[in-house]
RNA sequence: UCCCCUGUAGCUCAGUCGGUAGAGCGGGUGGCUGUUAACCACUAGGUCGUUGGUUCGAGUCCAACCGGGGGAGCCA
């Protein structure tokens, strides 16, 4: 028997009836195995899709007893057959198997997945086996489906795609633990006690992995107009959450010649964009999702694109909530960050739809947000979903040199750690605009999945970097 | 980092008032002519997270430590 990549028939193919009344061969692993006397069914599964191919092997079958023993859960295996409408009620095809061979064997008693439901933190102990899973096989598949969502969308718009650096000499925003990069023997070091010299280590001086490519973005923003970023994202912060990894990844689009109502278009227009996407290319595993994982989360999806995003001020937030008369356990007032029950409230009970709040004050946002009229707020926009919360953040950033240098100066950093930053302004300045989507925390959005450590493949946490 | 919960069979859990451990699923064996969370019968399987303490006696009570989960803060 020889299978080939151009040979073997992917299962959500023939499963779709390629290759139906056909001799196909397909490949996978052993879901699991029901036998009787003179009939015996294999499901097998490749990733390719949720569903399994059902194998039979009937009493005309040539493959051997002890070759079908072996065919336990988990074992990978090749099959050829005839590719067959099925009589049984819950699949359309099957293949009546005229060859199969076990290629790996997997041992009932040991394997450690069995077939039956697990608890996720089971599967996150053994995640080099979990992606064999059907929620994990789907995750896998659903960020496939975002991350090409994501890149289409922006190629459509005329954004390039950049490459931003993953280690940084400069603590960028000031905001956010730092993982440190370097070579020095940090053993010895600590050994002898000394001083560290910075001018011996890799870079001659202290570097870190980066917390967000923005600044970056925002160079070749005004360059080549709009960019964006899809990398990795590293923060070192000490956060025990369903919310939070150490490293992750991150989508931010900067577009020059854009101002603030431009970035919350293409912010809702992306959004909308996504959620298109999972419900159309990713409809049997989002089913699943909303069956097994988050029931009600199709209906939810499905009234978030019929919704209007909802604008309003940070103030009218404010004055809202407070009108609302719920009680809250943090009172909300001028000044303070919103919490997360007041965005539930906002998007849950006030709106019933995504909201998008604009002109924060100054004093909770970063820097480099561009300063309003009012000398008081900035041009700050955060998109806040129902369920979630805040799902997108971003601003226009400000462009006015002496403005910015302020802006600095006021948050307690150095100028000239970011002479680069400000020569943007000082040679051929340009309003713009971007903002940053997590994307871990967009796909347990659109999986309904509860902890984050089970959207990534391998999840970084504090003390935790297993596989 | 703070608060709360939790750790018992391979997995998910029960275990009363402190008196030497139980179920379901999974595994094994046998049965079954189309099953699909297959079904039926039988069967094996335990250093009760670790260390120390209280007690005649600890899975059970106490302390510390370790692991896991949830919430808060912070954020993406």
């Amino acid at each position: 028997m020889q299978f080939s990549f151009e040979t073997t028939v992917r299962i959500v193919d023939a499963l779709a009836g390629k290759g139906l009344g056909e001799e196909i061969a397909v490949h996978g692993w052993v879901r699991t195995r029901r036998s009787s006397k003179s009939v015996t069914f294999v499901e097998l599964n490749d990733g390719s899709c949720m569903s399994s191919l059902q194998i039979i092997f009937d009493a005309d079958s040539p493959v051997a007893a002890d070759e079908l023993e072996r065919m336990q859960t988990g074992a990978s295996m090749e099959a050829r057959g005839t590719l067959s409408e099925s009589p049984g009620g819950r699949q359309s095809v099957e293949l009546r198997a005229t060859e199969a061979r076990v290629i790996g064997e997997a041992s009932a008693d040991r394997y450690p997945l069995q077939k039956k439901r697990h608890s996720f933190e089971y599967l996150r102990e053994i995640a080099h086996l979990r992606a064999r899973t059907n929620t994990f096989g789907a995750i896998a598949r659903l960020r496939n489906t975002l991350s090409m969502a994501t890149h289409r969308f922006f190629q459509d718009y005329g954004f390039y795609s950049l490459h931003s650096p993953i280690i940084t000499a400069s603590d960028a925003e000031g905001a956010g633990e730092l993982f440190q990069v370097t070579t020095l023997p940090l053993d010895e070091l600590a050994a002898a006690e000394t001083q560290l010299d910075y001018s011996r280590d890799f870079f001659a001086k202290p570097a870190y992995l980066t917390v967000s490519g923005q600044l970056n973005a925002e160079i070749y923003a005004c360059a080549l107009e709009r960019v964006y970023t899809f990398g990795p994202t590293f923060r070192a912060e000490n956060s025990n959450t369903t919310r939070h990894l150490a490293e992750f990844w991150m989508i931010e689009p900067e577009m020059a010649f854009c101002d603030l109502d431009g970035n919350i278009e293409i912010a809702e227009r992306y959004l909308r964009r996504l959620i298109e996407a999972a419900l159309r290319e990713s409809s049997e595993d989002m089913q699943f999702f909303d069956k097994r994982i988050r029931p009600g989360l199709l209906n939810e999806l499905e009234h978030l694109l019929a919704s209007d995003f909802t604008r309003i001020t940070y103030r009218e937030a404010i004055e809202a909530l407070q009108r609302s008369g719920k009680e809250f356990e943090f009172t909300p007032s001028w000044g303070a960050d919103l919490q997360s029950e007041h965005e539930r409230y906002l998007t849950e009970e006030l709106y019933n739809g995504p909201v998008i709040v604009t002109d924060y004050p100054k004093e909770i946002k970063a820097f480099y947000m561009k300063l309003n009229p009012d000398g008081e707020t900035v041009r700050a926009m955060d998109v806040l979903v129902p369920y979630l919360g805040e799902i997108i953040g971003g601003s226009q950033r400000e462009d006015d040199l002496e403005l910015l240098k302020r802006r600095i100066d006021e948050a307690g950093l150095d100028r000239e750690a970011y002479w680069w930053y400000l020569d943007l302004r000082r040679f051929g300045t340009v309003p713009h605009s971007g903002f940053g989507l997590g994307f871990e925390r967009l796909v347990r959005y659109l999986s309904g999945m509860q902890n984050i450590r089970d959207v990534i493949p391998f999840p970084r946490t504090v003390r935790s970097a297993e596989f």
